[in-house]
DNA sequence: GTTTGACTTGGAGTGCGCTCAATATTGTAC
DNA sequence: GTACAATATTGAGCGCACTCCAAGTCAAAC
């Protein structure tokens, strides 16, 4: 699969793909002989984690930091589900902070169609 | 109330608020004689708001365009009920990314609890 | 065999949201 | 009245996550 399939299929660009890659993201992608990049069904998988993670705001950093532990290999294990924990965290504080901001716009929404 | 007693009562810093400030998410902050800031009520409702949304990831300009039409008075109000629906839809697809991407960690850390 | 188009790289540029630094002024404590 | 802390303004700098550009390479089409 191109670079160009493999970013029509994510929705993203293939320089975020390359950019990924570069900060670790997607690690040893296989290539052609001519040297562009062939994603292989095991690609893809790295770059939907990408992709999933990154739209939900995780940062770059954390997401390389738990592939790099996947490629070191079983001694990793607790590591990897620490970072995991951490980043569930996070996610879990920023869902709430975005429905008390949708609360408030709800309150705000409610009380202007009253007046209209 | 000057503006390091509002940062520290909604942690942010001061040079956050004066930012937020002269970017039109607070307007028009009473100043003492000597011309600091002197924040009323009125003021730290604009920054509860601000504060609140950009908690949620909801940009500087939609706040500050929704402070504008607040300030441009009633004939405003249609269209501050269409910016805050556009901003809802955004967060509510925010939440939706975060959950799916909440979900995969979880299901990882699953597995990994599994083989430890 | 040359044109075309998709790919490669490295590095610079962009937009957002702060954050910091320099310098000046003010109000309070001694 | 002088030292000191808090505030002011302006403008530069920073970190993150892309995004774009220039220059080169390669494979297939004609």
């Amino acid at each position: 699969m191109t670079i160009t399939e493999v970013s029509e299929k994510f929705g993203i660009s293939p320089d975020t793909l390359r950019y990924y890659e570069k900060a670790g993201l997607i690690p040893h992608v296989t290539r052609s002989a001519g040297g562009a990049r062939d994603y292989q069904e095991n690609d893809l998988q790295w770059v939907q984690l990408a992709v999933c993670l990154r739209r939900a705001g995780l940062p770059i950093e954390a997401i390389s930091r738990y592939v790099e532990l996947n490629l070191q290999g079983e001694g990793t294990l607790a590591e990897r589900v620490e970072l995991l924990k951490t980043q569930r965290e996070e996610l879990q504080k920023q869902i709430r902070e975005t429905e008390e901001a949708l609360q408030l716009l709800e309150k705000k929404i409610r009380k202007y169609e009253e007046r209209l």
